[in-house]
RNA sequence: UCCUCAGUAGCUCAGUUGGUUAGAGCAUCUGACUGUUAAUCAGAGGGUCACUGGUUCAAGUCCAGUCUGAGGAGCCA
């Protein structure tokens, strides 16, 4: 067996005198040609290793170069030096892998984000990218274990999909037609028959009207996948695939939804909190370096660790869209004519508007209420005034929307009504519109987009730099 | 897609009014040193100034277009 391994992390917390170790990892640094600070990416923190003068040829040393790759035997003891308690001597050094010192492109040194991205296949190597990442897994991790103790099935929904008729982007087209000659009707349109699927296919833009047929069966369901939207979108909080966490719940109304989203968003915020300090710490000493040099008032009144502290002790703010359009008309930004866009019931609010709710306003998380319904999708249920819809909006400081939920509309003659003035075709949602048909429930529920949830936690301010492989518009390289 | 800004060494940047052979720090390489903490010290190598075209005696510098990146907006999660 060739992993006989202790990972990094667990090795920092044994007490000295181990003997017969066995530690593998890439080098970051080499220093005094002695010192190799040694990294496994199970925690940001090194680990020491201590080769003895003289007791290596010279020619080995030579190879030991930032990002080779090392198998390390040797005892543990407490350190001489300043920067750590204990370090690895070594009884022997294996390279597993060189690492040409001249074509590398990370040094030990600080380096842009920017760049970063563009050697994406290689920024995992770096701290910020190993502590971005190791949240990123456990925000995953802490997903499925607050859905599966709430008893809800984890329903794996469509990639490719036939309906377009949601309306919630523009679509990714799945096709094997020749693209130089496609097969044509009569009328000259391209006949999908040919296709492979015999008909039309695009990429999911959400997973929540299949969502919404296992609600109907199990209960309680969620969604975690993959997600496309082929919109030519440049900005810190799109891509073009990210990941979405879709529940829906049978049974339940929209202050259930509510409840549902918020003490989700607090359990795996609290589960980061209990389960990666040492990568919070990090990041929140990242990001306060970061904001030193933004102007005084761009920077945030917390630091990243009291940010998200205070999101889990505190409620979120529920108003709705009426009470949210009364605030900012009254507001004094509005007054000195600050605001950009204008401010009147029945808009759809702008990102200005949003961010002087959440961050001037409340200063938490708020969720927004019953909208008017012409700004709203279609399957969203209508209230009792004819105007709004049973939808809310969960809005988070810096980030904007993170969540966009609603009850359902149950209610078969009313959907199907809704459906024909959006100009929405019945007949391919035949399907969806059947659990409406028998034995239809008040239904509910949202859509988390995973990446904007990561940046909330991460202090990142740029979604490409939450996901290892972001997909944006002429980027898709690795 | 729109607006703004940017692109000079592997990285981060400087480059004056358009004027001789385009600079610095870090990284890399060579040597020295050896309990270092992004080690230190000395030396060396390293450039299609994003691309295409134009103006000019002369362009890294001015103009136009293209590409790429960043920030903001829209669309949204």
């Amino acid at each position: 067996m060739f992993n006989k391994r202790i990972k990094i992390k667990e090795l920092l917390l044994q007490p000295a005198g181990k003997k017969d170790i066995v530690v593998m990892g890439w080098v970051r640094t080499f220093r005094n040609n002695q010192f190799i600070a040694l990294n496994d990416g199970s925690t940001n923190t090194n680990i020491q290793v201590v080769a003895p003068l003289g007791q290596f040829t010279d020619e080995l040393l030579k190879r030991i170069t930032t990002s080779s790759s090392l198998k390390i035997s040797g005892e543990l003891v407490s350190s001489q030096g300043k920067g750590q308690s204990v370090e690895v001597v070594a009884h022997s050094i294996e390279v597993l892998g060189d690492s040409d010192a001249e074509k590398y492109p990370l040094q030990p040194k600080k380096h842009s984000l920017e760049f970063l991205r563009e050697i994406a296949h290689l920024r995992f190597r770096t701290n910020t990218f190993g502590s971005v990442f190791r949240v990123r897994h456990a925000l995953a991790f802490a997903i499925h274990q607050f859905f599966h103790e709430k008893g809800f099935l984890y329903m794996h929904t469509p990639i490719v999909t036939t309906s377009d008729a949601e309306g919630a982007g523009e679509m990714f087209r799945v096709t094997t037609l020749p693209f130089d000659n496609p097969p044509r009707s009569e009328d000259g349109m391209i006949d999908f028959k040919e296709d492979f699927f015999g008909r039309s296919t695009h990429l999911t833009v959400s997973g929540q009207l299949e969502g919404e047929l296992g609600a109907t069966a199990f209960g309680e369901i969620y969604t975690f996948g993959p997600t496309f939207r082929a919109e030519n979108s440049n900005t810190t909080r799109h891509l073009a695939e990210f990941w979405m966490i879709e529940p829906e719940m049978a049974f339940s109304d929209l202050e259930d939804n509510m409840n549902l989203a918020e003490s989700f968003i607090k359990h795996i915020i609290g589960f980061v909190i209990q389960h990666n300090m040492e990568d919070l710490v990090f990041l929140d000493q990242r990001l306060a370096e970061e904001e030193k040099q933004l102007p005084a008032d761009k920077r945030s009144e917390m630091g990243l660790i009291d940010k998200l502290r205070f999101v889990l002790d505190n409620d979120f703010e529920r108003i709705t869209y009426t009470e949210a359009i009364d605030i900012l008309l009254n507001s004094a930004a509005y007054k000195k004519k600050k605001f950009q866009y204008e401010v009147k019931w029945g808009i759809d609010m702008q990102s200005e508007h949003e961010r002087y709710l959440v961050e001037k306003h409340f200063k938490k998380p708020v969720i927004v209420t019953n909208y008017p319904k012409d700004i709203k999708a279609f399957y969203m249920r209508q209230n009792d005034d004819g105007k709004t819809v049973a939808a809310m909006d969960i809005l988070a400081p810096g980030i904007g929307e993170i969540v966009g939920g609603s009850q359902r509309e149950e209610r078969l003659a009313l959907l199907t009504q809704r459906m024909k003035d959006m100009h929405i075709a019945e007949d391919e949602l035949w399907w969806y519109l059947d659990t409406r048909r028998f034995g239809t429930v008040p239904h509910a529920g949202f859509g988390l987009g995973f990446e904007r949830m990561v940046l909330f936690v991460t202090g990142m301010t740029n979604i490409r730099d939450v996901i290892a492989f972001p997909r944006t518009p002429k980027s898709a390289e690795f």
